[in-house]
DNA sequence: TTGAGATAGTATCATATGCAACTATTATTA
DNA sequence: TAATAATAGTTGCATATGATACTATCTCAA
């Protein structure tokens, strides 16, 4: 664990390890949150549910495009949820291919419960950061993401 | 897909989100790139291929720590990796329960050649971004980073 | 209006991944 | 020193995930 090659370090400060770190420790992190929270929620499904309580009555493959996720893994959460009785799919009225997916009382009742730990988790996160720096940063990433999921 | 409770809103504009998509997008971007190389190897064990040739005879352990994954998983992607005969194992003399992993010739020749693919992969990433931003939101993330994986 | 192609959701399969248990070895401490 | 705990690597198992193919429905253009 010694020799290193200088002209190939460059690749080790890069933005995109940053990120690939950022995203996987704050990822043990927000899983923590949630088994401490003692809810047998994936952090996929909690993001459903919360993109639900924001926006009621969307469609699974809504869901995926934002997610970023495959509709087949979309579909099982939705399965998950819907078993756990904590959202429903209706048919959507004007589109025969299309299941809407809402929010029961019981999913409402459990995103009202976890919306405070969640926000602490996202405080705890940015915490000691200076805004600008963050908004900076936010600025960055969303034209990242814009340039590479348009 | 219409109402928005504006008090929920908040948590879609956070840094963690962020972070999350950028990290899916580029992680998209960068197998494609791999994929067009024609190569068949996944980002992490490219990853752990360019570790390698920055610094030789690393423990498996070690790997694990550093990519933040479990190290059921890098035994298996150092076992692809050594059937492809691009790394191999060697006993640590100090620690018989270690092996340090090495890169093959063979290695060493498909590092050189997949460099210059990243290199361009990581500067279409960051083209078109103010420096200094970009160095503002590698010091967050630096910190978070720091902070939550220590 | 009809037929080709696109789209949403689903089922199936192969693979990836993480957890827990196990072995061999090393470190600690009583 | 002897006994206990900790660590690196491995194996097996359960689960998660993505690719593919399929059905039903819709869109669009000839």
């Amino acid at each position: 664990m010694n020799k290193v090659h200088k002209d190939i370090q460059p690749l080790e400060d890069s933005l995109v390890k940053y990120i690939e770190q950022a995203s996987m420790v704050l990822q043990k992190f927000l899983k923590e949150t949630l088994v401490q929270a003692k809810q047998d929620l994936s952090l996929d499904e909690f993001n459903i549910l919360f993109h639900l309580n924001m926006q009621e009555g969307i469609p699974q493959q809504w869901i995926a495009n934002h997610l970023l996720r495959d509709k087949t893994a979309i579909m099982r959460y939705i399965d998950n949820l819907s078993e756990k009785k904590l959202v429903k799919r209706m048919p959507d009225p004007n589109d025969r291919r299309v299941n809407l997916i809402f929010l029961s009382q019981r999913g409402k009742d459990l995103v009202l419960k976890l919306l405070p730990l969640a926000k602490n988790a996202f405080q705890e996160i940015e915490k000691n950061l200076d805004s600008d720096d963050l908004n900076t940063t936010k600025s960055i990433l969303r034209k990242i993401n814009k340039k590479f999921h348009p």
